[in-house]
DNA sequence: TCAAAAGTGTTCTTATTACACCCATGG
DNA sequence: CCATGGGTGTAATAAGAACACTTTTGA
């Protein structure tokens, strides 16, 4: 059965939109933040990098279907996105009436492994500033969903969603640094970050490392629920 | 020509989406918090209270579509909005597969006349802890733009949108109060806002009030955007 | 013993909070 | 002259910014 059944037939020429799901996803090396890019294997924009997506089933949750994006590109689930900005301008897509809703997602990088969408003909990570002109308007998605991310990463604790489950006190300082695109001094970092009461020494040390191996910390997901019920904002 | 001529056939039935928009419009009445809803006057639910909004034509881009919403409804051009979240349950709708972008928009209620749109029998401002049970996911919607509303207010310049031209600043804390859910301190306030430098005193009084007239202020936007551009950042 | 990054406290400055009385007007 | 809301300053506290040296490890 046609899931439009019941439109009322002067409404039909209403539903002939397409509406497709584009990600943002956000990776950290350690050193700069990085953003998955796929080359388009199919007109229109062949050849162009673009950003990950899909068009929505009528069958499909919104959100559902953005893991399943996700789930495709990269293998993995459960990854964290976020809404950003639903964009519908009747020319964005040369082919017909397609808007999309945008996400930005956060992947911790070890994790990924490369297994492009059927779309694509290659996945990349690129550095932010390093994106050339992609597909559509998707360099303008990009900006949003950057934008977002700046923001949100002030006030959520996301930003452990692009470490490892153990990652040390300079390792956090540095992702704040590449999203923020500014230099924190480290000992009012430490400061701040450690009064929240969020982390978890977990009493091992970084090995391999040729100079003094840094603790190791863990993101204490329960308290940090626990806290904001009592009224705590984090912030940075 | 159908404007979605270019797109392959093994993705027609992709392109049978209907997409809303969805507002959840502000206004202040010197008091409290307001929120216009309008009565349903067809099925689906029929005589319930809901948002105003309609179907985006296919020849129609989002954010102008909002623009005709809230002229049809108000009579006003130019109001202020923001787009906040897409809703996109597959059973959201009983009708079909409708999904829907949301967006708060802020009304001088002063400035609003009756016009409900041709969808409604009536348009009524409610007290935003007065709502009710509303049609479809509404009150969910209802929520979020609300949410979204409490955060922006603190962050950009927007209660102006809400006040006539002339305001006193008692008009503008108490919309504060009325938006936040809290009380301020007078003197707090006043020091804060006068300290961001963007407010004119436009010299002239309350009228007709039998107690001490108050000055009014407007919104210098001009220097607003001056000021933000040399990195100020609004907050209260 | 050197290189490299980890780790750590104090002072200064700025922002936020708390708080109570006099003023101007209309009735 | 009374009622009503308008308007104002200071002191205490808390938060944020600035800043430099010692420690631990591997090579």
């Amino acid at each position: 059965m046609n899931s439009n059944a019941l439109i009322p037939k002067e409404l039909k020429n209403y539903f002939t939109l397409g509406l497709s799901i584009d990600c943002v996803v956000f990776g950290f090396d350690g050193e700069k933040l990085k953003v998955l890019l796929i080359e388009r294997g199919d007109n229109p924009f062949e050849g162009y990098w673009a950003l990950p997506g899909d068009l929505l089933a009528p069958d499909k949750d919104l959100n559902s279907s953005v893991n399943e994006v996700l789930n495709d590109l990269t293998g993995l689930n459960d990854l964290f996105f976020e809404q950003v900005e639903t964009f519908g301008e009747v020319d964005r897509h040369p082919f017909g009436r397609v808007l999309t809703t945008s996400y930005y997602t956060l992947v911790k990088i070890s994790d990924y492994e490369l297994n492009p969408s059927s779309f694509a003909c290659e996945a990349k990570w690129f550095n932010i500033e390093d994106v050339a002109e992609l597909a559509f308007d998707h360099n303008k998605i990009l900006n949003t969903c950057f934008n977002k991310l700046q923001s949100s990463i002030r006030i959520k604790p996301i930003g452990f969603e692009l470490l490892p489950p153990k990652f040390t006190l300079t390792e956090l300082q540095l992702l704040y640094e590449a999203i923020l695109g500014l230099k924190l001094d480290t000992r009012n970092f430490r400061k701040k970050i450690l009064s929240m009461e969020f982390l978890i020494n977990t009493e091992s040390l970084q090995e391999n490392v040729s100079h003094r191996p840094a603790k190791l910390f863990e993101f204490d997901e329960v308290r940090y629920k626990k806290i904001t019920e009592n009224g705590f904002a984090f912030e940075i």
